[in-house]
DNA sequence: ATGGTCGAGATTCGA
């Protein structure tokens, strides 16, 4: 028995309608984490995505950000927002507990904030909504569940990890700092699914729309799984879906799917 | 080819 569970910033729900149906029905994935659906709740196409049979939660926002969780399993608890700071509007943080067949999982859908330009506040809200993370995680942790906290990290965690360390180097996506909150989450005991099973360089998540980026070759890697040990444990394979880049009417990003015996 | 990215939604901002 496997488990996959998904990672994908569409860049909007409504604009990519088309390309997610054709992936879900293609793929299949037990368990999707959407970011970037940019719609308030009530705009979210739920009656085509339900057909496909799937159970649906989101958390969205008007015109930005917004995630959501999408399983083919009964969704027992959805927890929208990180905790930590009562005064973040924001909508980039949805955890939920999901009843599949050999026990249940806690996942959360992760639209980590883009940061740029560095320095600046909106570098400040990065650093201190990845703290909000770290803080977060390491709760969970002490559940000793499976727990895959997935998304869009906006961080690339090694220079092999895009076309050409020396254009990122002052980017927000690959400071140092941004780095070190990251590593901070593997330090926690999360383990980051693609740098465990394949952890080649250039294998990429995203390729921006301007420059002619996809054409070029020219891509990042800031999509990620995180897993907790009881998660870990159980990983089996990554496939990041690079064909749905090449699609008319692209996101920016590439659907990530992970594989678990569980 | 006088362009050059896309999305939401308002005529600009965020990525």
């Amino acid at each position: 028995m496997t488990l996959t569970i998904a990672t994908w910033n569409v860049n909007s729900i409504k604009a990519r309608l088309a390309n997610a149906l054709d992936w879900l029905a293609e793929a299949k994935p037990d368990i999707v984490c959407l970011q970037e659906i940019k719609t308030v709740d009530e705009g979210f196409p739920r009656e085509e995505i339900e057909r496909l049979g799937y159970n649906i939660i989101t958390h969205g926002q008007k015109s930005y950000n917004g995630v959501a969780i999408l399983s083919k399993f009964p969704i027992e608890e959805a927890l929208p927002g990180l905790p930590g700071d009562e005064e973040d509007e924001q909508a980039r943080y949805l955890e939920a507990v999901i009843s599949a067949p050999n026990g249940p999982i806690r996942v959360a859908s992760i639209y980590l904030p883009n940061g740029n330009p560095a320095p600046g506040p909106k570098y400040d809200y990065k650093l201190a909504w990845m703290d909000r993370l770290a803080r977060h995680a390491e709760t969970l942790l002490k559940l000793e569940e499976p727990l895959v906290l997935a998304g869009d990290y906006n961080v690339i965690p090694r220079d092999s990890d895009c076309w050409d360390a020396e254009v990122w180097e002052m980017d927000a996506l690959a400071l140092p700092q941004s780095r070190a909150a990251f590593d901070r989450l593997k330090w926690l005991g999360l383990t980051e699914a693609f740098e465990q099973l394949d952890g080649r360089a250039h294998q990429y998540t995203f390729y921006d729309y301007q420059a002619g980026r996809w054409n070029k070759g020219q891509g990042i890697r800031i999509d990620h799984l995180l897993c907790s040990p009881q998660a870990a444990d159980h990983l089996e394979s990554i496939d990041i879906h690079k064909a749905t880049r090449g699609e008319p009417k692209a996101s920016d990003h590439i659907p990530i799917v992970g594989t678990f015996s569980l």
